[in-house]
DNA sequence: AAGTGGTCTAGACCACCCC
DNA sequence: GGGTGGTCTAGACCACTTT
C-alpha cells in the first residue's frame, strides 16, 4: 500500500529543512499556507508537524508558528548502530558473518513491540561482527515481512543493512531507542561465537527503529566486554 | 484554563490501567465504545490513547485494538531524579540546600525547549544536594510559570519538588527524558559548592520532564565524578 | 483585528482481523 | 460481514501572539 499522505509531507518537510531551505531557528509556513499547498486538510498537515517535532526537526510555539530546530544534531542515530562507520573511523576493519536467518512467526512479546498481529512473519537475522577479524558482537535482527518483503539477506554480506532499508525500501529513519546493560554470558551461541567462557560479562544493547509511530526494526546484540566497556556507580 | 478534554481522558485511563482493572495484556475498550462512554468524537479519544501509548502503557495492533503493555515499568522515571530515595536506600541522609531562586525571562534555548516565546516567565532553582552531609551534586531546575503559578519554593526544603508537582499542581508524569556525560568543571559555582578544583571532571545530567508533549522541567545537574561514576569506552 | 497553533466535532472510507 | 484501528475531510471555536 502507498504512504499516507501525511507521511508524505513529513518526508518533504523533513527534506526541506535538512536540505537547510529553512534556516535554523526560521518559521516555516504556516499550517493553513501548507493546507492549501498540498491540498489536504488541516489535520493531515498536524499530523506530520507532530512527528517532525517528534523527531526534533521543528518545535511549535502556540500563536506564533512552527520552528526549525536550532540542534539538529541527530543524536544518537549513529552511535552505536554504524558499527561499520565507527570501527573504520579506528582504522581498523570491520567485517560480518551471516550466522543465520529464518522467517519466523511473531510471538507475544513481539507482536507487542511491533505492534502487529500474533504469527505475523518476522526476518529473524543473526550476524556476527567482526573486528579486523576478531569476533567483537553477535546480533539478532528482527524486521517485519509485511515492511520488507523480499528482504536480500545474501546481500549482507556486501552492503550495510541501513542502506539496503534505505535504497530498497525507501525508508526516511525518524528515530531510534537504545538500551544496553551489562549481562552474564549464557547461551551457546553467545559462548561460541564470541569466543567467551560462561558467565563472562558481556554488553547487551537493546535497540528499537522507528518510522513515525512504528517499530520497523528490533535488534539485540551482545558485546565482548573488552571491546565495548560501560559502567556506572553510585557510590553512596 | 481547564485541562483538555484528552488529557482528562488520558489521566482517567492512565489510572485504569495502574489499578490494574485491566490485566496486562488485555484489550482495552474499543475507540468507538470509548466514544459513547465519554461522549467526544473519535478524534479525541485517539488522541488520549496515543499519548498512552507513546508513554509505554499500552500498545496498537491495527484491526484487534489497543491493549495494556504487558512492561509497565516506567523505568527511568524514578532512576536519577529520585535523588533522595536513592540515597535514603543506601542508609543515608540526603539533604538540600536552596541556593538560589529567581523568576527569569525565557532565552531562545529555552524557549525552543519548553515551545514557549521568548521573555515568557521561568523559575529558576538552583539547589545543592548533600549526602551525609557531603556535596553531592549542584543542580539547576527550570520550570515554566504558566504552567506552576505561585511555586512555593520555599516549602524546598521540607518536601521533594515532585511532591509540589503532584499535589499542588496536579502534574500527571508522563515521561522523562536523560543525558549525561562527562564534562570538566568550570563555573565558580561548581568549584565552590562541590569543592572541587577547577578542570575537575564532573557529570553533567540534563533532564527533561515530559507532560504529554510538551516539557513541563528542565533540570541541569552536575555530580560529583566520585559520587557517581560513568564510563563507556569503545576499545577499537 | 488578524494570524497562528490547540482542541474538537461528525462523518467518511480504507486496511486489517476474526468469525 | 462486522468489528477494529488508520487516515482524511471540512468546518468550528478557543487561546495566544502580533500588528
Amino acid at each position: 500500500m502507498e504512504k499516507a499522505i501525511y507521511h508524505n509531507i513529513y518526508d518533504n518537510l523533513r527534506k526541506e529543512i535538512l536540505s537547510e531551505k529553512y534556516k535554523k531557528g526560521e518559521k516555516i509556513q504556516s499550517e493553513r499556507k501548507l493546507m492549501e499547498k498540498y491540498g489536504v486538510s488541516r489535520t493531515t498537515i498536524r499530523q506530520a508537524l507532530f512527528y517532525l517535532q517528534q523527531d526534533g526537526y521543528i518545535y511549535k510555539i502556540q500563536g506564533k508558528g512552527n520552528f526549525v530546530s536550532s540542534k539538529l544534531i541527530n543524536q544518537n542515530l549513529n552511535k552505536f548502530y554504524s558499527f561499520s562507520n565507527e570501527v573504520n573511523k579506528a582504522g581498523k576493519t570491520p567485517t560480518s558473518v551471516l550466522i543465520s536467518y529464518k522467517m519466523q512467526d511473531c510471538d507475544s512479546r513481539l507482536s507487542e513491540i511491533f505492534g502487529i498481529n500474533e504469527g505475523s512473519k518476522l526476518y529473524n537475522i543473526k550476524r556476527l561482527r567482526l573486528i579486523d577479524g576478531s569476533p567483537a558482537m553477535l546480533e539478532e535482527t528482527f524486521i517485519p515481512e509485511y515492511r520488507f518483503k523480499n528482504f536480500p539477506v545474501d546481500d549482507l554480506n556486501n552492503i550495510q543493512m541501513y542502506e539496503i532499508f534505505k535504497e530498497k525500501y525507501n525508508v526516511s529513519f525518524s528515530s531510534a531507542q537504545e538500551r544496553f546493560k551489562p549481562i552474564k554470558a549464557e547461551t551457546k551461541e553467545d559462548i561460541k561465537h564470541l569466543n567467551i567462557k560462561k558467565n563472562d560479562i558481556v554488553i547487551e544493547i537493546v535497540r528499537k527503529t522507528y518510522e513515525l509511530n512504528k517499530v520497523i526494526e528490533y535488534t539485540i546484540s551482545h558485546v565482548k566486554n573488552d571491546v565495548f566497556s560501560y559502567t556506572v556507580n553510585l557510590n553512596l
